[in-house]
DNA sequence: ACAATCTATTGATATATATCAATTGTATAG
DNA sequence: CTATACAATTGATATATATCAATAGATTGT
């Protein structure tokens, strides 16, 4: 571990009001590791005695049943995963694979069991992040269930702006293949529905996408915070 | 508040290991009701400050978007609810509406919050049984994302043929719409759905629905406790 | 720079699912 | 017990989405 990944780590939101003491002793046993892309860092259906946290990258978590497979969502800097089946001693539901280049801390689930014991404020914050979680999730079944692909992805450009900063233009950072399962549909349905979007003021050339009437996307997006807001 | 209640709450998950003076500040302020069919306990939207609890009867929870509306889950006897936004503070990402009779434990989320501070068995009750719906959801999302309708169903009854004992016949306990919707398909697709899963030993008769070829269903649904077990 | 490989797009078609309309079946209030 | 309201089913059709095949475009390794 680099001394200059700790105040990143300390930083998140899991670890930010911890007391030091409590602190120092997750990260005396943590696992610091850098991987190429395209890693399997956990895969599904095995037991997995580690905390993960990408601090750079992007990781992909992913589900597969009878030869279909399927993303969940792409993991950045600060997020942390397998938190529910490390403390639950399950199996892993998903498979993580890095998409890029990627940096992550490793912490034994032991070592988080035992912290969460001793310090309060730790055992409400890993609370809080599993909740957060949770709601995730929660948002993206009613993304699925109650909106068209198209609808889908009318949203995730409006939310991904969002996120980029609000300008106009704005560059995807994943292949259109992963935004296509992410969303739940094909490729080829993708790139149909990227054309259907252009009457709503969408354009798109390679990965560069513009919003050119955000008004008339969000009308028919619809976006909602009950949905669409990560926080809240 | 009956006395009889009071050991039924205390052999739930969330409550079996606490300390006994945790669980009776926690009983102490808790409301109990019963609440005739199709009443609404919380409103998608709204902000929740209780934990609830499904002592007997029924709750379906439900979401809404853009006048669409779809059925999550249906909980049972011992399901608690909204404790994730209880914990967050955060509003309701669901409504919850009675489907029968029932009766239903309403803990107020600060007595919650402060037993969690001071009773560390209970915080990690908490926190498993967050664990475990973040779970239930997952397996949810990878449910819709993996599987046409009619696998969906396939599984749905080998899993209810499961939890009702196993026996060939067996009952379902809500209305055929209510299921397609959980399911998420309409009520005619589930009627069509129903026969094409005939040739693969299922009978149905009103609300009894017969497997007479146990092996064939399985081959179509290939069931996998990744997605269709409850627990781990 | 180029071949090889992978990704994205497009068109044609098939399948899955939804909608609409009509009918039948079922539960229930009076 | 019947009239009413609602749920479930069925058929016809429309829409949404997937699949297959071909091509174009982009990326990567040498």
């Amino acid at each position: 571990m680099r001394v200059s990944d700790i105040p990143k780590i300390r930083s998140l939101m899991l670890f930010k009001d911890m007391a030091e003491h409590s602190f120092s002793a997750l990260v005396r046993g943590a696992y610091v590791q850098d991987f190429p892309p395209q890693v399997d860092l956990i895969v599904e259906g095995d037991r997995c005695d580690f905390l993960h946290i990408v601090i750079d990258g992007s990781v992909e978590l992913l589900a597969e049943w009878n030869d279909r497979e399927t993303t969940l969502t792409i993991l950045r800097s600060g997020a942390t995963f397998i938190l529910a089946a490390a403390i639950r001693d399950a199996p892993n539901l998903m498979s993580a694979r890095t998409l890029e280049k990627s940096r992550v801390i490793m912490l034994p689930a032991e070592d988080v069991r035992a912290v969460f014991q001793k310090d309060p404020e730790f055992a409400r914050a890993v609370v809080m992040e599993l909740a957060y979680c949770y709601r995730g999730v929660v948002k993206g079944v009613k993304n699925l269930k109650l909106r068209t692909s198209i609808e889908r992805l009318a949203n995730y450009l409006l939310k991904w702006q969002k996120k980029t900063g609000g300008s106009n233009s704005f560059t995807l950072d994943i292949e259109k293949r992963r935004l296509a399962s992410i969303l739940g549909m094909t490729p080829e349905n993708l790139s149909r529905a990227i054309k259907t979007l252009r009457p709503y003021g969408v354009e798109i050339n390679g990965k560069i996408i513009t919003i050119t009437n955000a008004d008339d996307l969000n009308k028919l997006a619809k976006p909602t915070p009950l949905i669409d807001d990560p926080r809240s």
